[in-house]
DNA sequence: GTCTATACCAGGATAGAC
DNA sequence: GTCTATCCTGGTATAGAC
């Protein structure tokens, strides 16, 4: 379970933190657990994050920041295929059976310390207004006629995305997180079908 | 912490289990709190439920079943009027700081053995077709004309309110669930704004 | 059906040596 | 920074008496 790369030991904890709560949940991912794919001891885990809770707000602030960076450097003319682009990120997430990892935490609401829980609010309260920002650009650009205030539609976005990933460990399809974009904005598509 | 009510243990336990589930998760649920929620002890609720997965089955089919049962038997002449009150339930869920009892088996995936996955699995299936009946029947009401096919907009609206549920723990209004409905009825509506 | 007693294990966390 | 050793707690589960 030893991987020597050059990487901190600190940074390669909240990676595997990461995608362990991701995959099995912020109460069923352990010290130990972290401390094998590592190749150290449970231990050596405290010295980098005294408690668990410390460990959990790191992986936090490290995945809300990357997210929103990778969504601000989504590069295409047109808002809406920004929002495909990003909408398609849920249904990778989905497809590899994985939660959203602020989605896990929200579900796990009463394991997660009180200074995560800052920052997974933080994280959907920065979704919720870049898919917004999206979705006023869609209007200047004359691809949408928005039905609703943006600020509503953002959330309802967000919301079946997180529920689609949610869902799709149960069966449903992955592509869900991708087809409810179109569903989302049918009907606010100025000029022909969102298909 | 005893609440010596008529009813057999083993239901008591099953609705104590599913309260329980809906507060804080699967993997955060243990035979001792629910023994002295009932003023038994916890080897006494292995004599109902001989492993914590047995437990789950039986709250998850029971969850299922009432569920089911309960969508059913909203009474209101308006197809549209049935989502709202349907949805309606989810926002009070939201309200309770609670989770859909599924949407937190769904995130805690791994936490639920095999059996429970199945009545999960059906859950989802089960509500997302009782929502799609239910546009069928708005169409043919004359109440909505769907710009997608009413599968894809059922699953669409499952989705979105179990991730309004979610998302609610993290401060997003619990209104969120029902907002949701407009939103993504939006364009569909005939003759009329959806407010 | 419920109890006491008990075995067993895992996880969180700390102390102190190297 | 990592280790060994250790403590404590809590949770699952079983055996067997009442």
């Amino acid at each position: 379970m030893a991987r020597p790369t050059g990487r901190p030991v600190r940074d390669e904890l909240v990676d595997a933190a990461r995608d362990a709560i991701q995959r099995v949940g912020v109460s069923n991912v352990s010290f130990g657990q972290l401390a094998d794919e590592l190749g150290i001891k449970a231990p050596s885990v405290h010295h980098h994050f005294r408690r668990k809770e410390d460990l959990v707000a790191a992986v936090v602030a490290d995945y809300r920041a990357s997210f929103n960076a990778w969504a601000d450097s989504i590069d295409d003319p047109s808002p809406l295929a920004r929002i495909r682009t990003y909408a398609a990120r849920f249904a990778a997430v989905a497809e590899d059976d994985q939660m959203c990892l602020c989605g896990a935490a929200a579900a796990e609401w009463v394991a997660v310390g009180d200074e995560p829980r800052v920052e997974v609010a933080a994280f959907f309260d920065d979704q919720s207004r870049w898919l917004a920002r999206q979705l006023d650009s869609a209007v200047a650009a004359g691809e949408l006629v928005l039905t609703a205030d943006a600020d509503a539609i953002a959330a309802t976005l967000l919301a079946a995305l997180e529920g689609a990933v949610l869902m799709s460990r149960a069966g449903s399809p992955a592509t869900l997180a991708s087809s409810v974009v179109n569903v989302v904005l049918a009907g606010a598509v100025s000029g022909g079908a969102v298909s």
